[in-house]
DNA sequence: TGTACATCAGTGAACGCGCGTTCACTGATGTAC
DNA sequence: TGTACATCAGTGAACGCGCGTTCACTGATGTAC
């Protein structure tokens, strides 16, 4: 065992984190294995000896929210930590918020990387599906339970997304912004977690 | 003038065309000039007399819902017409049908391309929210005229956009079309739209 | 503790390939006579 | 109506370049003695 344990797992979360990161930028197709390496501190030879192709990276970068302790935390720090009353209105109002709006590089994938996905195999699909399953349930979980729960989840997720995803693709910024406050007044209205003018609405 | 008039209109017109399915199909950094002139009928040497660049296309192919006749009849029939009552409701129901689902091709690039446009520059940006504002325009007009109509058409148009985008990048059919069915839902009643159990509610 | 060694993570030259773009040329066309 | 010509839309070879991928090698490391 001439490198310490767990050398390698280490290694490969940097090269994982340094996709994710250029892969949220600008896409798959158009990030080179190169840059990932380079962004992970190496050089572009060393990387089949972590992954079979380029593309066997797209599922892992979307699976990384599940599998990277950090992200994970967060997910569940969401779910766990605050269960119960408000948790869809946090996702919701963190989802929409400015902060997501520009820290394109730390994006949810969901938001940086959909049509790049649908573009992909099953293996990466099936990783967003899992994303997107654990947000559905997530906003479900905090809704009433009449028979429309899941519907409204989903639309909830859907609004979220899409809200997200139209507002990054606008040339003005001051209407993606409007866009935004929109689609997040009418998701909070969705779920039932309108705030009642205790404060600006905006997160 | 060794050509008829009009014809290089009519091969411009063919090579938009032509990039429109293949962007569609696989985003714009993937397709090749030689493959676009090829769906044009010709060959790749003849791009350079007609577009400056390969990313000249890009805000020429988000515009051509407008510029396009074929694509302008299709968006102004909806909204003059049937001006008036359903106007959204048809509007919602197309979007997330299922033809529009399965027809990658001649989808709305707002499905298709908006994190491509988001990496994209201003002009394709541009020529994104015209076609955006478009359809919250038309959503809007068919809306009662209260303070909210604006976010409210805001919100149907990301539901809509949003359902399909991530229904495209889900792994199980089955689960999308549930999705699209949600958001369907969802849709009509945020636009007041809801049909009074007149027929099945499958697009 | 110090040294020799086996291991293997990482390097970088090399591969074939297809890309966007350029440009000298071809040949089909409408026009002038 | 028929012919010669000027025009210019379209061709395809060529350019430099960067890509994904491979592989023989290097050299830093933990281990055995």
């Amino acid at each position: 065992m001439p490198y310490p344990r767990g050398h390698r797992n280490e290694v490969k979360k940097k090269i994982v984190d340094s996709a994710r990161r250029l892969f949220n930028r600008r896409g798959f197709e158009s990030v080179s294995i190169a840059e990932i390496m380079q962004g992970a501190g190496l050089t572009h030879g060393g990387f089949y000896s972590y992954f079979g192709s380029k593309s066997d990276l797209y599922a892992e970068v979307m699976n990384c929210f599940f599998t990277d302790p950090e992200w994970k935390a967060c997910w569940e720090g969401v779910s766990v930590d605050l269960s119960g009353t408000d948790v869809g209105a946090q996702v919701v109002n963190a989802y929409l918020s400015r902060q997501h709006f520009e820290d394109v590089e730390n994006s949810c994938p969901m938001v940086a990387l959909p049509t790049d996905v649908a573009r992909s195999g099953t293996e990466t699909r099936q990783a967003f599906e899992t994303v997107f399953r654990a947000m559905v349930d997530v906003l479900k979980r905090s809704l009433a339970r009449t028979h429309e729960a899941r519907e409204r989840a989903q639309a909830i997720a859907a609004l979220s997304i899409g809200g997200m995803v139209v507002a990054r693709s606008l040339a003005d910024r001051a209407y993606a912004d409007q866009l935004r406050g929109s689609c997040c007044k009418v998701a909070l209205r969705l779920g039932g977690w309108e705030k009642r003018k205790r404060r600006a609405r905006r997160a």
